[in-house]
RNA sequence: CGCGGGAUGGAGCAGCUAGGUAGCUCGUUGGGCUCAUAACCCAAAGGUCGUAGGUUCAAAUCCUGCUCCCGCAA
């Protein structure tokens, strides 16, 4: 099949690399623009732009697909490409209506949650944040709302009680991969099925991680704490503040110790055991001072004294 | 030229402000003690202090160039 690719993140470059190796033809990839990222602020093209780059595929980055010039010529060169089905995954834009219409085979999305649970912009962190026990991918024929549209494939996989945003981001992106080659087998021979959602998502939107939600709130109960950081792990990575400087925390544990100090105080400093609002504690034990090397919290603490009490902030 | 932190035995750090013997917490190796241990005691090995140059009687420390690492911001 003829396919359109959209997507930006390494997410998305499984499912463009499983639908290549599936025999389909990726005519365009659509990506997001490049920006200035990182130190120095240097341009930095999308990973799934890096993919098309090495495979010779021509990349159209339209700044919109709504309104403006670029959104009129993306349309225009859609229409000339004339592709049987568009492939969305994390593109980061919304598709209008004269896109969603435009494919023979209409648009088919990714997205890595059980639907109708987890739509929007961070299904991945959220459910671990959530502490679920099940998450997965589906795929999906889009319509004009926000991962609402019918069911067509579904991957449910186990989510361990230790296992991090990114090790789920990684096994998602895998299995999206799978799922979209079948999906777009079933599309092609005619025997893909489409089960619609209910209006409601039992769950609420996944919404985007914010910054100031990274910074850790002591106030809550050791175990959403502990659900949190592995969520984040090990982007965009939860945060918390040591002595005016910024630490991210990649790792935890739940401690057996319980404390009576204030939330947010170091209970144990041989162990970085740190005060939770319900009284439990949370232990670190990966993490990165500002300024210096992701390290375990052991060998941290080989450097660093710490005082019982102080208030992480 | 976006802002900032850093590079010191195998690990994590102190020492630099006011130049003058290489330090701490661990690890490693050997020995001792113990029913036993991430326990304790004794001993040892291991460092061109990122790199190049400058100042100086003397530089980890002050000055300059360079390389690499990292946080923020985007």
């Amino acid at each position: 099949m003829k396919v359109v690719f959209m997507g930006t993140p390494d997410f998305a470059v499984k499912s463009a690399e499983s639908i290549l190796k599936a025999g389909h033809e990726i005519a365009a990839v659509f990506t997001r623009q490049d920006k200035p990222r990182n130190r120095g602020k240097q341009i930095s093209a999308t990973p799934v732009k890096e993919f098309a780059a090495e495979h010779g595929i021509p990349v159209i980055q339209p700044k919109s697909l709504k309104s403006g010039e670029d959104a009129e010529n993306a349309l225009l060169r859609l229409h000339e490409i004339n592709p049987d089905v568009i492939v969305v995954v994390a593109y980061g834009q919304i598709l209008p209506k004269s896109v969603l219409e435009l494919p023979r085979l209409g648009c088919v999305n990714v997205h890595a949650s059980l639907l109708p649970k987890y739509r929007g912009a961070a299904p991945i962190q959220r459910c671990i944040e959530n502490g679920e026990t099940r998450s997965g991918v589906c795929t999906m024929r889009m319509d004009e709302g926000l991962d609402t549209g019918d069911v067509i494939e579904r991957c449910e996989v186990e989510v361990p009680d230790d296992m991090t945003g990114s090790e789920l981001w990684d096994l998602l992106a895998e299995k999206g991969g799978e799922l979209i080659v079948s999906t777009l087998k079933k599309l092609a021979d005619g025997t893909a099925t489409f089960t619609k959602q209910p209006e409601e998502s039992p769950v609420g939107y996944a919404k985007t991680i914010s910054k100031e939600e990274l910074h850790l709130d002591f106030g809550k109960p050791a175990e959403a704490l502990y659900n949190f950081i592995r969520a984040m792990a090990d982007t965009p990575c939860a945060y918390t503040v040591l002595e005016g400087k910024r630490m991210k925390v990649y790792r935890a544990r739940i401690s057996e110790k319980r404390s009576v100090l204030p939330a947010g105080s170091i209970a144990d400093t041989k162990r970085f055991a740190v005060v939770c609002g319900d009284g439990n504690c949370i232990e670190f034990t990966e993490i990165q001072p500002e300024g210096g090397k992701r390290m375990s919290a052991e060998a941290y603490l080989r450097g660093k004294k710490l005082t019982e009490g102080i208030i992480l902030e």
